[in-house]
DNA sequence: GTCTTGATTGAGTGCTCACTCAGGTTTACA
DNA sequence: TGTAAACCTGAGTGAGCACTCAATCAAGAC
């Protein structure tokens, strides 16, 4: 009797704010952070979801499908942002410089998400022909292809010097990447360096290469 | 009787080749390198390198001691080849790209160990108060001490525009960092780039930064 | 009211695997 | 040759954990 007054209270509370599957993926993604993927037994994530352990299996096929899920998404979320952030700048190297500040901020906003991504990056996934790899391939092209979209534009308008666009949009992305990893593996935090950053990128854009050993 | 020979056998072999402990290593490594660290079992480990399993109890005190020392030894490769790199150069700005070149080459040449590195970073060693954290901030730090090195000459000879040293230490690593992790992540090879990424470097380290935003 | 469909439960199961240990072998050295 | 120390062995163990399943519950269709 009382087990049931309390499974209808929690259940209207679920229904209130969502669903059990959102239930578990946040607290999934949590304990992910916290504790990395491999270290998070799935009976955990079923009790901070507040559902059965069963629930889990019910709605996922296994707890790879969990952390796929969560790193779609996050691929999602970020291509979404940037596109708006490139949307709206008046040429090409500023459309860049507003998609590399994106990420930067991008990675504050979501950091126990990035940091998932970070610490776990479902390699295994990767080299297997599934669903995962597939889905996961579309969205980091559509990320080099809104970087090439605004190195173009940057070559069109003037405001970008003369670069292979393919072997730039690399660059930024290693960057990026790189920069990523390091801050959330350094021990220490890093020092605030995202103008420096944005600058160096900037330099190198607006600067055509001649051979300048020595100035 | 047979196996006693077969073991002598093996025994000379190894004593001709490398102890014991070298070879639990490279059999670990290898098979880190083609399956993951979680997807090795200590027993596939102990076939490859030709010994019982318990040997590799009795050498290291746990898995995590492997991967310990397959990344502590790699580090330091990096760090030995990364010093003698930058010494012969004459002056800073050519040292910088001399460490660039180096880690470019140095990845291709120990592609497989650095594969282990990108796939499974022991990030859970990290957090913890252990020697492996202590040994591990040590080279990194000696890494980054390095690039500042090269770029402190560069300012003092001229060969590199001011910029915040710490800073674009901190940019070139990661720039290096994130191109690893695409390399190895890319499902389709990436294109002939490096001199490219080194010119991407050069431009942005030999312009004074003035605000030209169109030119 | 009853049937169907889908959601939920949680105790149970079976498997994997890191690590142990008791007993054997080899080496170093006196 | 004796002895201690170090090295090596591999069957065994126990813990952890992903996943299953039979039973229960909820809700909409008719």
């Amino acid at each position: 009797m009382l087990t049931q007054v309390y499974n209808l209270f929690i259940y209207f509370l679920l229904e209130l704010s969502m669903d059990r599957k959102k239930a578990i993926l946040d607290a999934a993604a949590a304990l992910f952070a916290e504790r990395g993927f491999a270290a998070t037994p799935t009976a955990e994530i079923a009790r901070r979801a507040g559902v059965a352990e069963g629930t889990i299996f019910h709605h996922f096929k296994n707890k790879d499908e969990l952390l796929f899920n969560i790193v779609i998404d996050l691929f999602d979320a970020f291509i979404e942002g940037i596109k708006t952030a490139i949307a709206t700048p008046r040429n090409g190297l500023d459309a860049v410089e507003k998609a590399l500040w994106f990420h930067l901020l991008f990675i504050e906003k979501k950091s126990s998400l990035v940091l998932v991504l970070v610490r776990d990056f479902p390699f295994k996934l990767l080299n297997v022909e599934s669903p995962f790899s597939r889905e996961l391939k579309t969205r980091a092209q559509r990320i080099h292809e809104l970087f090439v979209e605004c190195l173009e534009r940057g070559r069109q308008d003037g405001s970008i010097c003369p670069v292979s666009i393919q072997a730039t949009a690399i660059i930024l992305r290693s960057l990026l990447t790189g920069y990523t990893r390091l801050k959330f593996l350094s021990p220490v935090p890093l020092p605030e360096m995202r103008e420096e950053l944005i600058r160096f990128c900037r330099r190198s854009l607006t600067t055509s290469t001649t051979n300048h050993e020595q100035p």
